[in-house]
DNA sequence: TCTGGATATTTTAGACTTCAAATATTGACA
DNA sequence: TGTCAATATTTGAAGTCTAAAATATCCAGA
C-alpha cells in the first residue's frame, strides 16, 4: 500500500495555543478556504501515514511470528466472525478488494487446510468459504498477539482520546460510504 | 523503515493523568482492560477503513481521469516539493516502502519521460532523481485535482473536527515513530 | 420454455510490494 | 595503500492487488 507524502504532513508550524477567533472579514474568505484546502489534505496525509505505519508494523509481526501475511490474516478475521461461512462476493465486498484477489488468497488458505470452499446449497454458482477446525484453532492464535500488538501502538492515546477519534471516524467513514457509487 | 533514533518503548513525558495505578480489584481491572483492548482495536479497524476508503476512491479517480496510478502520483509529489532531486534512498523512506519498490516506480517514469536520474556529483553509488519540466507539468495538473477530491471527501467533518482529528492523529503518529527500531 | 440481463466466481495480464541477494562505491582505519 | 564494513542501488522471486474478460448460473419476463 503507497505512503503518500509520508513526510508532508507535519504541522507547517507550532500554532500558538490562543486559537485564531474565526476572523470573519471578507478578505479573509479566500485564505480560509485555502487553509481549509489544506487542512484537508494534511489530515489525509497523517491518516494515511499513520495507516501505513501501523501496517508495516503489524505485517513485520506477522511475518516473524506466524510466518504469515496480513491478507491471509484479514480473510481469516472475517470468516471467523462468520461461523455459516460467506461466499467470495461478500468477502471481497467486506475486505474492499477485488474479487480476483480474494480468490487468490484463499487458493493459498484452502491450500494450507485452514479454510474450505463448501457449494452453496442455493445457488450454484457460489461458493461458501468457511474456517476449517485447524484454521479457527490458528486464528484465535494469531488474533490474541494481533491485539496485543494493536493496543501496545495505540498506548499513546488515553481512553478519551480513543473515544474521540472513534467517533470521529465513524462520522468519516457515513460519508465516505454515503459518496460512493 | 526509516527512522532510527530514539528507542524508547514508551513515551516518554505522555503519560495521561488518568493512568490506572495498577487496579488491583481483579473483576474491574480484567473489565477495563478488555475494554480498553476492545478499544484499541475497533480503533485500528476503523481507521483502516477509513484510509483504504479514501484510497479506493483516488486511486479509481486517478487511473480514469488522468490514466496514472497512485504510488506514481506519490513519487512525483516527493519530487515535486524536493526541486534539486532526491536520491532514490531518501526517496523510499520518505515513502514508507522499501528501495526496491522505487525503483520500479522510477523506471517507469523515466521510461515516460517524467522524471530523470542525474548522476549523483558527490557520490557514484547513488542517482539524484529529479522531475523534469514536463513531469512539473503534468505533476501540477494532478495535484490540483487531487486536492479537490481530497476535500470533497472530507466535506462532512466542518474545521472544528479536523483539528481534532489533526491533533489526535498527529500523538498518534509520534508515538509509532518513537516505537520504531 | 426460451431468452437475455444480472450475478458469482475465476482467469489473465500487468502493476505494486516485500525481502533477500548481488553489485558498486564510499570512507575509515591500520 | 589495502582492507573491510557500511551505504546506494538494482535484481529476482514470490505474494498482493486491480481491471477486464471469460465462464457458469440465476431469474424475470415473453
Amino acid at each position: 500500500m503507497s505512503a503518500r507524502a509520508a513526510r508532508s504532513d507535519r504541522a507547517p508550524g507550532r500554532r500558538p495555543p490562543g486559537r485564531r477567533p474565526l476572523d470573519r472579514r471578507p478578505l479573509d474568505l479566500e485564505s480560509r478556504l485555502t487553509q481549509d484546502h489544506h487542512d484537508s489534505l494534511r489530515l489525509w496525509l497523517r491518516l494515511l501515514t499513520c495507516s501505513n505505519l501501523i501496517q508495516v508494523r503489524v505485517r513485520k509481526a506477522m511475518a516473524s511470528r506466524f510466518n504469515t501475511t496480513l491478507p491471509r490474516f484479514d480473510l481469516m478475521a472475517q470468516l471467523e466472525r462468520a461461523p455459516e461461512g460467506l461466499q467470495m462476493g461478500e468477502l471481497s465486498r467486506r475486505m474492499l478488494v477485488t474479487g480476483g484477489n480474494v480468490t487468490g488468497i484463499a487458493d493459498q488458505l484452502e491450500h494450507a487446510g485452514l479454510v474450505v470452499r463448501a457449494a452453496d446449497p442455493h445457488d450454484r454458482r457460489a461458493y461458501r468459504i468457511k474456517l476449517t477446525r485447524e484454521g479457527r484453532r490458528v486464528f484465535e492464535q494469531m488474533a490474541i498477539e494481533h491485539e496485543r500488538w494493536i493496543v501496545g501502538m495505540f498506548e499513546g492515546l488515553n481512553a478519551r482520546d480513543k473515544r474521540a477519534m472513534n467517533e470521529l471516524l465513524s462520522r468519516l467513514r457515513v460519508c465516505l460510504r454515503q459518496g460512493e457509487e
